[in-house]
DNA sequence: CCAAAGTAGTCAACCAGGTTGTCCAAACAT
DNA sequence: ATGTTTGGACAACCTGGTTGACTACTTTGG
């Protein structure tokens, strides 16, 4: 049987190729993964683009790489800070809301058809096994996002 | 609860940095995730740097790359292939092997540790599900190895 | 048997997504 | 009031991949 770590990044990879694909097929933008975690992190979040880069574990100048993209494409915007004239609040537009509503759609009926595939019972033990191994080695603290290969 | 897809991506990260940070302290070369899943192929398969490409999901000259690292440092070598004048066997070397099993054993390791941490039976039901999983999805052909972020 | 098509490997140019380093203007802490 | 920290932008660079071109060798089909 292959190691554990073998089956995580398979089947990371496997789901997320199958979402990139339906994605296609509706013809967007070509977002990357990362652009998804910016998007659920922006919904309930309002956060600079510093704030961005340290939830996403890269330098402020990868993070700000991003927004400008995302801006480019019309799926954020850039809105002045209140109190602070340095810094500015990135925020999700309706289009951004749109595209998220969408992928989260998405998302969930891949995870209704691995339930299917593979037993829902089965499919539950493993987010609840996965989510006490990631509480037993972060503790409270946020753990990494991005897999690095 | 986090969508299956983000589980399954953080936890890959989580084990993947502490294999990392175990090896840093025995303190060898940088080796990366890539490098690993080289070994590995290479321990039970006799194949050239073309053939590695195809397994690894890379071009044949993104492989060539990293064999030429792991050659310059003398984890595996070139021999010549008996029958084909252009082609060349990829090989282990004794530190090779020798750092393959030092691998194996820490990703045993970790495996372990998981299992003490969410039980050995949900760990049990989380390879075998992950497994019917990617059976569901790709058949029998060879599931892309390589997360993409 | 030989010509045409295909393949292993190398070299070179390029690209994408990060990094570090530097700077400015604004904010914060004495 | 001043010295330090911080958000953001700009630039140079690194790494791990890509595509394209080319050579030497193999394979295939008439």
């Amino acid at each position: 049987m292959e190691p554990v770590t073998m089956l995580l990044a398979m089947s990371y990879r496997a789901i997320g190729d199958q979402f990139h694909d339906r994605l296609k097929q509706i013809g967007l933008e070509p977002l990357r993964p990362a652009h998804g975690y910016v998007f659920r992190f922006l919904k309930d979040n309002r956060v600079t683009t510093v704030e961005l880069g340290q939830h996403l574990g890269v330098t402020k100048q990868a993070a700000a790489k991003i927004v400008n993209e995302l801006d480019e494409w019309g799926y954020v915007i850039r809105e002045p800070h209140p109190t602070d004239k340095r810094a500015q609040y990135v925020t999700l537009t309706t289009k951004g809301r749109d595209y998220l509503k969408l992928a989260d759609t998405l998302w969930s009926d891949l995870e209704q058809e691995m339930g299917e595939a593979i037993g829902p019972d089965t499919l539950a033990t493993i987010k609840t096994g996965l989510t006490a191994y990631l509480q037993h080695v972060h503790g409270d603290d946020q753990p990494g996002l991005r897999p690095v290969w």
